[in-house]
DNA sequence: GACATATATACCGAATGCCATATATTTATA
DNA sequence: TATAAATATATGGCATTCGGTATATATGTC
């Protein structure tokens, strides 16, 4: 995989996407209504950006019935891995990112919940 | 000092900006000149960039006679210095990186060249 | 003072990014 | 087939960013 450092900075540029970003590294893996959830925001604004983060390389998706599953991609580069995981580390349990963290686990009805049979 | 994580990502997502910062980090501290030879940019180009740097606290200048010199800001936040050296760790070696480094390596007459009396 | 060097800012048109809204697509179910 | 839920894309307008060029400011020297 190929990603410019610039382009991995103008990713993560945007609020959205950052948080998406974030969430991502803490949860491993969500789909877009989780996302819209915990953030706040509308469904076609998570969507875009969402697909933005996945033409650039750095977001993996995945279907699985009506839900699309976003991941951090499994190939990206040793640095940008290291990136995200300091920005993660610097902005755990600060705001906007805490909140979406508890948006998150407050939401009812979560698709990918602990799957208790 | 108060950086969000989202300005600090915006301002490593321009080119001349980034070579900029990697070249402060590795050198610990140029001047204009130094950083215009370095990256074969125009004079008022890298100026007006490494304003943006300083407005946004990421960079700090000094002004020696007739040259100012920039340096990585060094009251920036743990989490932000974390990121930037992992940026430099995973860039290092690579255009534009290496050919700014050997610009600037060969650059005559450089005004903070070791001072040999 | 006149002049040269280094740096900063102003201006402008082109390009890009952003958001909100509306609509399309995909999948599952009745 | 009809309907609903989840997701994706299209559209239009506004704001920001960008790079190039011209010009202004600051400092030092003669």
């Amino acid at each position: 995989m190929n990603l410019k450092p610039t382009d991995l900075f103008a990713a993560l540029s945007n609020d959205t996407r950052l948080r998406c970003v974030v969430l991502l590294l803490e949860q491993g893996e969500l789909c877009v209504c989780e996302l819209t959830h915990a953030t706040g925001s509308a469904q076609p604004h998570v969507s875009r950006h969402l697909a933005q983060l996945r033409e650039l390389g750095l977001v993996a998706d995945r279907r699985a019935g009506l839900w699309v599953y976003y991941r951090v991609h499994p190939a990206l580069p040793d640095w940008a891995r290291r990136v995200l995981n300091e920005t993660l580390a610097g902005v755990r349990g600060q705001a906007p990112f805490s909140t979406d963290a508890a948006n998150l686990a407050s939401m009812p009805g979560r698709p990918s919940a602990p799957r208790c049979a």
